[in-house]
DNA sequence: AAAGCTATATTGCTTAGCTATCTATATCGG
DNA sequence: CCGATATAGATAGCTAAGCAATATAGCTTT
């Protein structure tokens, strides 16, 4: 590894770092933002168990078992049972955690947005590239998938 | 701003999240990391008062009495009065806190880099760029610089 | 049907940050 | 020169986000 890289990996931490501090701050949001990356998973992926669900969000279980709990109780997902296997239960987002899944994007857009604004389109293609890199080398491989269902 | 901006952006955050918690967790340092980004900034910018440290690292300036007090506690900074302003104390990095910081660097490195190990030239470009992107988008402007100095 | 394995839940801790507020010191207007 | 106001930093107390260790409940296998 070059002093280059090195040096490399240090920036993206702290950058990243910022980034998302700024992004709390800015959006005024209550709601805390795990329960929007975990409602990203589930709109794009579906019902996941929260083991799956942990691993697709690169949390411990017992996090996301919390996280699940909260989004439960807000109203912004729902448990179905696993018909084959009862211990089991799948986490599945409401129409209203949908809703609120749109509106914080628009929160964070509007937020975050100024920043971005002047961006060229190259620039936002470097980006891009960038996301995908970083999102190649930390991604996850998980699945135990199971389909059997009930409303719990 | 366009819908694919919103998409970038939110999938910035969501990589810097994952980037962050697997760098926390490879390296398994006991000293907490925002320990060491605010020990980068004062080896960088040499001393600075807490106020100015809060700006530079993007935090409230009572997150960063605390981190500096840890610092202190540990060796890892000093603090020197201001002669000129008795409220104010400029905090430098002491020797064993640029022998950390960089002991820190090497474990970043190891833990984080063989994820980043194959990285093409073009690749490493692209981050490099995507992170300056970013970082001038997110700077803070800062400085109340003062000199008058005595060892506290 | 006992033994062990697996999926989730519970407990209790840590880090990292925030806001609100307090204290001490500067500075400025009369 | 003194009182009022402003500023720098410190303190207190809270929330979020995560973890590891462990308990429990339900499957599976011999």
């Amino acid at each position: 590894m070059t002093t280059a890289t090195s040096a490399l990996l240090e920036s993206m931490l702290v950058t990243s770092n910022r980034l998302i501090r700024i992004a709390a701050q800015a959006t005024g949001s209550t709601t805390p933002s795990a329960v929007w990356r975990t409602l990203g998973i589930l709109s794009t992926d579906g019902a996941l168990r929260v083991g799956d669900l942990a691993k697709a969000s690169r949390v411990s279980q017992p996090t996301m078992t919390k996280l699940q709990q909260n989004l439960v109780e807000e109203g912004l997902a729902r448990r179905i049972g696993d018909d084959s296997d009862s211990r089991v239960s799948l986490i599945e987002i409401t129409a209203a955690g949908q809703r609120g899944l749109e509106e914080w994007r628009h929160e964070l857009t509007a937020a975050l947005g100024p920043l971005f604004s002047d961006l060229t389109a190259e620039e936002t293609r470097t980006l891009e590239r960038a996301v995908a890199i970083v999102q190649a080398r930390t991604k996850t491989i998980s699945s135990t998938s199971t389909n059997g269902r009930k409303v719990a």
